[in-house]
DNA sequence: TCTTTTTTTTACCAAATGTTAAAAAAAATC
DNA sequence: GATTTTTTTTAACATTTGGTAAAAAAAAGA
């Protein structure tokens, strides 16, 4: 049960068999079908999901544009973070790309999870870490990087998101317009 | 003692006084003069510091150019990220832009505090969800405003930082080259 | 204070990306 | 399968930003 929960979240911290029981009451499976929302805006984010299967996007509105700012990959935590460490509106909204199959854990009892096993709490820092990380480098794609390298860094690094998910959003994450991505894929489909 | 550091965490959860003595044999106090390092290229990262007084910059060299992640506003936490949680050898470079004043404590030193205070823990956690956001909306910066909107912003939020710290690595914070930031304040000064 | 070094600004041209509009292609719906 | 809607591509031109080089200004050092 939850294998690739397990799978991911013991990269971080080992976590006894009393600490799973623990958390296991308090996962609920949720299915979204594509273009379903997981958070709307002005919702308050009161849960995080991990993605068992399907892609989620979190964006928001700027102007009449949705600005990408996550698309999840696999197998990874996703919440409307902003919102939900604050607990006020969100104005990050997270729609289901593809039909998703979510495990749900309510931030209630995640943080009463955090207050009675410090192993918990250890492994939710490591992963917020570890995200940290992630989209720090991002920052410096957007530094030091043309769209060009930005696009094919994320066409390596994550090829399945391109097999599921519309260039559109892709664009958006790489910070471009879908003109932009399109002119940009003809020229690196010839020379690479 | 360490009234600004405490004021800082304090925002984060509330701490006892026993949870404040355990952690006050570990912190020490740093002085950098301008210039000097806190992180070299290729160390490991094995401390975090809370910049008391005085500003850091991260930033790491990049084809010969020197690529700044991080600007650190006064009182907060700074480390070479990366290096730090998996203890590899750093790319990211941290440098005194002023004299610096900082109060320094081992990761060893931390970790065995989260172990025993799941409190402490939960700082470090919120901390680290606290600068996640942060990120997330200098993302955002990057994908919707051109720079000079970027430059405006960044002057509104740190004004200070503009007082201290020499505007190339400011440029290159924002992303673009000092030929670039020159030309945006040129016509910025003028019109608004 | 004078000299040297570093930083910032200016200018010109090149490259990258945006904007607008429309066509083509693909997907969804009937 | 035909129709409608959405997504992707193409094109022309505009704007932003980069690259190179040099001058001006500021800071550091002698």
């Amino acid at each position: 049960m939850y294998e690739d929960l397990k799978q991911f979240v013991g990269q971080f911290a080992p976590l006894s068999r009393e600490e799973w029981d623990a958390v296991m009451p308090f996962i609920e499976t949720r299915m979204l079908k594509k273009n379903e929302y997981f958070v709307r805006e002005g919702e308050i984010a009161r849960y995080i999901s991990f993605t068992q299967n399907g892609y989620l996007r979190v964006y928001y509105n700027h102007d009449g544009d949705e600005i990408t700012r996550d698309i999840s990959p696999l197998h990874s935590f996703v919440t409307a973070l902003p919102s939900y460490v604050s607990q006020t509106p969100s104005y990050e909204i997270i729609q289901a790309i593809t039909d998703c199959e979510l495990l749900v854990i309510y931030r209630d009892h995640l943080e009463a999870l955090y207050d009675r096993y410090n192993n918990w709490q250890r492994v939710g820092r490591r992963v917020i870490e570890e995200m940290f990380v992630q989209t720090q480098s991002r920052i410096y794609a957007f530094i030091t990087q043309p769209a060009e390298a930005r696009y094919k860094a994320m066409m390596k690094q994550f090829p399945d998101i391109f097999q599921h998910v519309p260039l559109q959003y892709i664009a958006s994450y790489l910070g471009i317009t879908s003109q932009s991505l399109s002119r940009l894929r003809r020229t690196v489909s010839f020379d690479s």
